[in-house]
Order: C-alpha cells, then structure tokens, then sequence
DNA sequence: GCGTTTTTGAGGTGCGTACCTCAAATTTGG
DNA sequence: CCAAATTTGAGGTACGCACCTCAAAAACGC
C-alpha cells in the first residue's frame, strides 16, 4: 500500500537561490521581494529594478512546485467535444480522461463536457457559462463559426486560455493537433507511390468539405498528386455528412462508373462503413486505401488488408499535450514547442504500435 | 524578468487526504503515520495494518512535490554514450542536453558522459565507479559484453535503477527506444511497396551485425521480404564496420556486379558517405533508398530525393523518455508504459517536419 | 508486580513560497 | 519643516510532508 519513496540514499543538494537569497543580494527584506516577485503594490520603481537585477544577477527560477503547495493552486480544465459517437471522438475522450487521471497527482483535473456538434449557438453559451473562478483553462474541438469566434474572445478577456483541439480555431491561444496539410501530402505521397504512380483513378471521401482540417487536407493531397503523380487522375470529392447511409450510396455509385479505380483516400470519418461497403462489393484488399485515425476498427482492416495506410495521430500525446499546455498558459509558463508539435504518423500493418494496456493496471517493469 | 504567476483567480480547492487524515482516520498520532509511510522501524504490524487500511479507505495519495520539497530531494541522473562522432550519437546528446535544461525546474539533473566506444572493460570500470550516494539513474547506450552484464548488475544491486538506450541490454530496468525488429520491417514494405513489388535487386547495409538492433532489423526485413515480395532478390548484407572507406568499397563494388538493384536498406549509420557515393556514381536518385534516424544529412538527402523514406524515433521524446523513465524508478513509482513508448516513425520528403527550433529561445505564442 | 523493552504521542523544525498584519522608516506635498 | 502619504521591514501563518527528540504509555519478561 504505502511504501517508502526511495531506494537510494540521497544525493549532496544541488543548491538553487531561493528568495532569501534575493533578499540578501538586493539588500532589501523578504516582504519586498515577495512583492516584486508577486506585481503586489506599493514598491518604488528603483526598488522594483534592485529586484530583479538581483534576480538576474543570481539566475533565480521560482520553485513551481512550492510556490503551488503554498497557493494550493489546482488546475481545473475543461475539455469540450462534441457528442458524436465516432469512434474517433469516443477514443480522444477515453485518452483525455486516462491523461487526466494521470494527472490527478499534479493538481490537475479535467472536466469533460460534450456538447451539441450541430448547433454553434448552444456551445457558445456553454461557453459563456464558464467562469475563470473555477477554471484554469479550456480547451476545445469544434468547427469554426462566427459565434464561437466571439465566444472564444470573450473567454479569453475573461483570462481563460483557451486552446483548439484537432481543428484549428485561428483566435484560440494555441493549436494542439497535425498539420493538415502535410497530413494531404503525406496521403497523398503514399497513394501515388504504393499504385506505382499510375495509370488509374482515386476517390476521395470526406464528411463535410467546410472543417478546416477537411479543407486543408485535401488541400496538400492534390498538391501532391498534381506534382508528382500526374499518372492518377483524382476524383472529384464525395460528401457523406457523416451519415452511412450517403456514405454506401455515393461509393457504391462511384465505384460503378468509374471502373479504373484503384485508390481511395478517406480524409474523414466513416472508415468503417467503407470497409463495410467494400467487402460486400468482393473489393476487399483489392484497392489501396488510405485513411486516418488509428481507431480500433481500422487497426483490425489494417490486420486484414482492408485498409492499406494510415495516417494517425497519438491521441495519448495529444492529451498530454492538451494538459501540458493549459497548465503552460494558465501559468503564464513558456512551452517547450518540439515537445507539443504532434506528429504526422503513418502506420502500416508492418509498423501497427501494440494495443495500448488498459489505463489503471499499473504495468510491473522488469525486476532484478 | 520576474512575472506574476497567475492571471486567473484561484480556484475553489479540490480536496485530498492529507497525513493529518490518515492518522484521524486511523486513530493514530501523526508521527506513528509518518512511521508508517517511511517504513521507519518501532510500529507494530497490528498498528501498520491500521494504518495501511485507513490510507486505503480514504484513498489517500502521498503528494509527491511536498514530500521532495521537505526532503529537499534531487535527481541527478548520468547518460553514458559512446563518444563516436556519428550524427546520430551528437543529435542524441544535444537532445538529451536539452531535456536536461528543460528538467531543471523539477530538480533534475543530468551528467552526459562520454565512454571510449570500443573499449568495454573501460565503460565497465566506469560503471564501477558511478555511486548511488552522488546518483539516482544511469542510462547506457553500449552494445552488449559480457563484462557489461556484470557491471549492469552490480550497479543495479547497488539501489541505481539502469536504463537502456537505443539498443537493448536484457539486464537493465527498462529499455527506451524502438523495437528494432519492427522497424526492419516497417522497412521492408516501404521498399518492397515503393518497388511494386519487384523485379530487382536489393542491397542491404549494415554496421556491423553483431550489435543487438541492427540483427533485429535484419531479421525483421527478411521477414517481410520473403513473405510478402518474392520478386525481390535482397543480397547478402555488407558490412561496413563505420568505416567511411570500407562502406564506399563495397558498395562500388557490389553496384558494379549486381545492375538489377533498384533499392538500398541502410540498416546502420553511414548515410552521409553512402549518399555520396551514390551521387559519384550517378545514381542519386535514380535507387529507392530507405535509411534509419533523421539526421541533419538525412533531412538534406530526403529534400533533393537522394533518400526516398526515413525510419526514425523522436530523439526528443527518447530524451525526455529517459528523464520520466529514470526519475520514476528512482522513486519506485510505475511508469505509464504508453507514454514511454518510443513509435517508429516513418519520414518521407513530405511529412518532414519542420526543423525544431533552437533549444535557448522560448517561442512566444499567438497573444490575442 | 516490577523493571525493562518496545511502541506511541506530542511537539518542534525545515523545505521554498504565498500572503497577511502592523509598525517603522522614508519620501512627498505644501 | 511638518504632517500626510507612501514605501519598506519584521514577523507570523500556512501548504503537505520528512525527520528529529523526548517523554508517556503500553506491552513484555520473569
């Protein structure tokens, strides 16, 4: 149950200047410094200049961690998605409590809140229900409106940082997700040189050709194809709206009158429904598919052949990210961007990660 | 300089057991829990249990930032690396630097040093010398010896958790890098896919073939090939022994006698040199070349086509692997396994990433 | 039952910081 | 130069925990 932190025996002090030490080196009293340190009122500015000189002179960092057991600070974030049942959204959700859980030990605790996906208006009043006294930061996965717009700026007045998730939203304090764009290229790379550049057709599927991801997505494929594989022509793209049952249909047209096709490329949701319609059409593993999110279903098609390549991001990594991140703005704190830029993965069968162990069985390392 | 931490106002607490509980809940004196929590002698096993139970029923969990800021604990953690001269060994240490810098913060510290590559007795005695009073982790990039397995497990007795890097030592803790084999063959169907399939020839370079992830890389490419791309000769492997002169000699060689080679496996280091050759020889992309580690080179190659795909691991994620890793078994804390795992990734030309940007320089981001 | 050993409690100090109060020192305005 | 306002200092408490001492209480042996 309990037991003792440390095996090894403890090590001579790395020393690090404390306050005190600022005291002394500015020849002002603690109660001063902690006013600089803190932008309380009631210091001359030459004072307030010693100060910090003296912080400067000494390479003095603040200790987060005991500057928080003194506030007991604790950072509530609120993580809002839509309430789409895609396998996509349920798998972000379940990484985002797992990161959340992690980071119970930290102060940290996330709120998830799903809302309406197709009504813009009820989000920005949720929105607007949020207050800066309970919360430390939001973060958000939604298509852009005007509404949202101005809801996200009034959030931030209110000195919330707010950052979007997956979808870039342009006036949110930051972005935590792919390039979109090079996620196209990289679709596209990968059809173009797996048909052994050409001759033969590509369909490309997307749910609503209006999200900024979709648009940008599409985007870097047709760069890519234009440039480099002008053997293939690129169909025109096909909306499902996220509804199956359009999804069937316009794939199953498609499919009929355009014989040479030997490449689809899934920009959007709905993978599942087209390994579906494929297999019923006898073409399972007969094309090459390309498509995105890594969710349980297209692992298994990967397994399969049904799917050929995908291109994915590590939603364990985007939500750590996401809480790394909050914390990072909602202490005002600078953030380590090598670490937070999410990678463009694609996963083949080949390279297909083991399936991620269950979260609350604490995994036993190697032993001695 | 100095900046207030907070903007948003503070939050109303999110509750959690402290000491004092436990010893309420348990009817016990503070200091007979603290007994407990420590493992210090002079408890009986009945009053233990109380304790134990009253810790279980409340869920309480040690707060780990209070209990290293009353210990005043640090974690100074050493990293061994060969002292080749390698891109990949300096881009690794230049990670870890890094890594090292940004950790600072949470009182860890990290020693890089360097041991003569080709002398095993050397790193062993330097092993020996590595003490847990001055250390709380090791990690180790080195290929597997015998003397090394001994010091690996006198160290480990000694209370210093060991890690390893990049190749795997079957003795230490943990090991923090791809799984080679894997990665071989990832390799192998980016060749055996980006050549449709064959006719041709394939050549394969390698190091040396007795280091641990180079054999697993092989083993992992034969595999794929013979299984999945039967129209594809893959030729003996050569070794090079990082010998720039060696590596040129044979691949002249090799290139002259056998003319169906349409594609190159560079399974180990030499990318700067083989691409040179390659170029001398009139051939730059003219051969479908899959290489391993994104070096500064790799990245150039990659831009004009010399190389066609690129597998990698995020040596900034290994860097901060390793510090996560090291300072969890220096507390005897578990580890989040999905976290820790290093992906294969895969780069082609256009899903390169951008260039991180210089370590020192905190990036200022979107201000409303 | 007595002395002895073992176990427990009460209390304090410190880690580095935040935040508060009150009095003393300094500066400012007229 | 004096009164008023501003700035500074001294000191305390708290956060959650580690670690120490000393005395009181309980368990033990015989």
């Amino acid at each position: 149950m309990a037991r003792p932190i440390l095996a090894t025996g403890n090590l001579e002090p790395i020393l690090r200047p404390t306050v005190n030490d600022i005291a002394r080196e500015a020849g002002v009293s603690l109660a001063t410094v902690d006013r600089v340190l803190n932008a309380r009122p009631g210091v001359r500015a030459k004072t307030v200049k010693a100060v910090n000189d003296a912080i400067a002179r000494l390479g003095y960092v603040r200790d987060l961690t005991a500057a928080n057991l003194a506030r007991s600070r604790n950072y509530r974030m609120a993580v809002l998605l839509p309430d789409t049942e895609s396998q996509f959204i349920q798998s972000l959700a379940a990484a985002l409590v797992e990161a959340g859980q992690a980071a119970a030990p930290s102060r940290t605790e996330l709120r998830l809140i799903r809302f309406p996906a197709e009504d813009p208006h009820a989000l920005a009043a949720l929105l607007g229900s949020l207050s800066s006294r309970d919360l430390a930061g939001v973060a958000l996965m939604a298509p852009e409106t005007p509404v949202l717009r101005d809801a996200v700026r009034a959030l931030r007045a209110r000195g919330l940082p707010v950052v979007a998730l997956v979808s870039d939203l342009p006036n949110a304090d930051h972005f935590i997700g792919i390039d979109n764009r090079a996620a196209g290229r990289t679709a596209g790379v990968l059809l173009g040189r797996f048909l052994g550049g050409g001759p033969g057709q590509v369909m490309v599927l997307g749910q609503s050709l209006l999200a900024r991801d979709m648009i940008e997505r599409r985007r870097g494929f047709d760069e890519v194809m234009q440039r480099d594989f002008p053997g293939l022509e690129v169909l025109q793209s096909l909306e499902t709206h996220g509804s199956p049952t359009t999804l069937r249909q316009v794939v199953t047209e498609m499919l009929a009158n355009a014989p040479r096709v030997r490449g689809i490329y899934a920009m959007g949701g709905g993978n599942r429904t087209l390994t579906q319609v494929l297999g019923e059409m006898g073409l399972s593993g007969k094309l090459t598919v390309v498509c995105h999110e890594l969710t349980p279903h297209v692992r298994q098609a990967l397994l399969t052949g049904e799917i050929t390549a995908v291109i994915t991001q590590n939603l364990g990594h985007l939500a750590r990210s996401t809480l790394r991140v909050l914390r990072a703005k909602a202490d005002n704190q600078p953030l380590d961007e090598s670490q937070e830029q999410i990678r463009i993965e694609i996963v083949l069968r080949e390279n297909l990660p083991d399936l991620p162990a269950p979260a609350s069985a604490a995994r036993i390392d190697r032993v001695a």
